[in-house]
DNA sequence: TTAGTATATTCGAGTTTGCTCATATACGAT
DNA sequence: ATCGTATATGAGCAAACTCGAATATACTAA
């Protein structure tokens, strides 16, 4: 929970990205997987440095990993988090992304038939 | 002015110090370079890292070379501001750099002198 | 012009990071 | 027990980073 450790980690587009779908909702590594388009080996190491700094959390169901924004970050860091959450809605790729989340949402498809009939 | 450049740029522990000193007061690189005992390359080299993203910018005087936290910067992310300004006050080196920074300021010495006093 | 001071930059070494591919582990369903 | 799915992790590589030492540049003063 070092300051200078979470700039680091927050450093980094990717990670930015993944952060931006979280605020709107707790996913399991293969639906952000599928959003961002990223590696799953990737976003398992994206999301395990940012739990490892304590800015996300996660709760475990059956083999699914659900990740979420860490309340204790919210606390220690309000400020920080308050950044976040408005420059993540002002960033580049952030309607793109919400674009899919939503659409997966609305599909209540499993994330292996979407990700077929998307790529 | 990228948000990951500038998290990139603040997640290293040298560059948070020079930032708490620069946030009392606008220093010279040699001034830095006394009060965190640090090498003049090195300090030279964080402070254009601080630069190039827009955190801090400098105002030359003769042969030295002021900087002091950009305006701009505040502005354009004043809760980042805030947040390093509180966060500074309560880091670790934070109380033993600024006694050194007071006491080179009371001493009126200049900077070769005063390192020579004290190391 | 020369000497001294302040700053920036180059170089080389050692470290860390981000990524992909492959493998290991965990769990549910059949 | 076995298969398929979800996740984590190890190996290896290229790029980026940090640092100290040395060098280059800019400016002042004498």
């Amino acid at each position: 929970m070092e300051l200078s450790e979470i700039f680091k980690t927050l450093g980094d587009e990717n990670r930015l990205r993944i952060l931006g779908i979280l605020f709107k909702q707790d996913l399991c590594v293969c639906e952000v997987e599928m959003i961002l388009n990223m590696t799953q080996s990737n976003v398992s190491r994206h999301l395990a440095k940012l739990k490892n700094v304590g800015i996300i959390g996660y709760d475990k169901q059956a083999q699914w990993v659900y990740y979420e924004i860490s309340k204790k970050f919210i606390e220690r860091y309000p400020k920080l988090y308050e950044l976040l959450l408005e420059e993540s809605k002002m960033s580049q790729s952030y309607a793109k992304d919400m674009a899919l989340l939503e659409k997966y949402k609305d599909s209540k498809c499993s994330f292996v038939e979407f990700k077929e009939t998307m790529f």
